[in-house]
DNA sequence: CAGTGGTCTAGACCACCAG
DNA sequence: TGGTGGTCTAGACCACTGC
């Protein structure tokens, strides 16, 4: 099969491998055209092939080898891509009104499970926030989260009661390595009661913590309000 | 600040420019050079600086328009790559052994919720399938899902006890749009008996939904055993 | 309208790695 | 060790959009 008009864009090429895997013309695990061979049916020149084909890479399509060629990917490992916004801007961005309120902020020494996770001692100069943030006044997530402050000593000049911790630091204090996680948890007396709900609810958690370097910053942990769904496309 | 070697390619270019932001010399908000000025002070072709732009542009660090310049983002959104196997690889790329039950196979017409997320009428031709996964024997997760048979007729020939459906269906029926959710629930009696837990524990679940153009192909609800943590890196 | 990023091209050399 | 993708270059034109 082959083309009557050209295509001498990285996108069209793009949209026409792709159809050519959907339509099973290539199934996974074959092996197709070499880039110049593609470059040559489709009337464009090579590098626009080679765009094309990194994205699809990229995306999970195909798997590329020096020597061996291009296949299609035999498990096209999905690459969801989750956009994690501040906080702020996501409960803004779904035309709901943001407030937040600063809790709790204190200068200690951290626990034993936070020393671990970022690598710090435990007689470390931190400082412990906790903080709610609302949407439309119902309570929307609650925030605990500990900050180095040898990492980031001008946070404690910061006014955390007008910017959240997590937007400052997003701000202020760029990190180099990041981890996340999401799991289930049972909402604790504590947390219920700060998010107006009950005990025992199932509640969304996702864990943070970055570092700069090998310096750790700030490892936060997020309760989401029952209810919380986390969305994105494929 | 200028550098003394000359940067000639994309990565070192890209590494310098974060190295830039990084360090504040670059703010958030603050505009930088344009290519053209950014390839005469590394002493590359402007090809190159586009391209480590671009590429950091997709990362989330900087805000590229046409005429208005490139600009440092000041709300770095963060972008997660959530990188979503076939079960069986997710387990056994951790060193365990997967194993796979099917638990039941029907053919029926879907409940109304199915048929809103997938777009299809009540009375549409479907197979239901239930099935668990295990992890070096012990339930890991437990999966609920609606397959169109317009959609994808090969699969009522598919021996779905040899092959979880889940992998049959990526290898067989590649979709165009697919739809992934995560969220808290709590363990229902059924799901509590099969994941062999108990009533009531807070698990994880990933809702999923692909098409095929405007055919909805599949809907699946994942629900995974207790403890259950999705990880990755920022 | 003019300045900036977005893309294409033709050609070249390099790096990796399967045979 | 040769074939394939990975990248760089210099130059060109285009498309969007702020002024």
């Amino acid at each position: 099969m082959s083309t009557t008009t050209e295509l001498t864009n990285w996108q069209s090429v793009h949209d026409e491998v792709l159809r050519r895997i959907h339509t099973r013309e290539w199934k996974p695990g074959d092996q197709i055209p070499k880039e110049v061979e593609l470059a040559e049916e489709l009337g464009c020149a090579r590098a626009t092939v080679n765009r094309a084909l990194r994205e699809l890479a990229a995306e999970g399509f195909l798997d590329r080898r020096r020597k061996a060629g291009t296949r299609v990917a035999t498990h096209p490992v999905r690459r969801a891509r989750l956009d994690i916004p501040v906080i702020r801007l996501e409960i803004e961005g779904r035309g709901q009104k943001y407030t937040y309120g600063l809790l709790l902020s204190e200068r200690r020494s951290p626990p034993p499970e936070i020393c671990a996770n970022l690598g710090v001692t435990s007689d470390s100069d931190m400082l412990h926030i906790t903080s709610l943030h609302l949407a439309d006044g119902k309570p929307y997530m609650f925030e605990e989260r500990w900050v180095s402050v040898a990492a980031t000593p001008e946070i404690v000049d910061a006014d955390l009661s007008k910017i959240s911790a997590n937007e400052w630091l997003v701000l202020h204090a760029p990190y180099t390595k990041g981890d996340i996680s999401f799991s289930a948890v049972l909402a604790s007396e504590n947390e219920a009661k700060i998010l107006r709900t009950q005990k025992n609810e199932p509640l969304f958690l996702i864990e943070r913590t970055t570092w700069e370097g090998e310096k750790g910053i700030t490892s936060a942990r997020l309760v989401f309000a029952p209810g919380y769904r986390m969305h994105t496309a494929l």
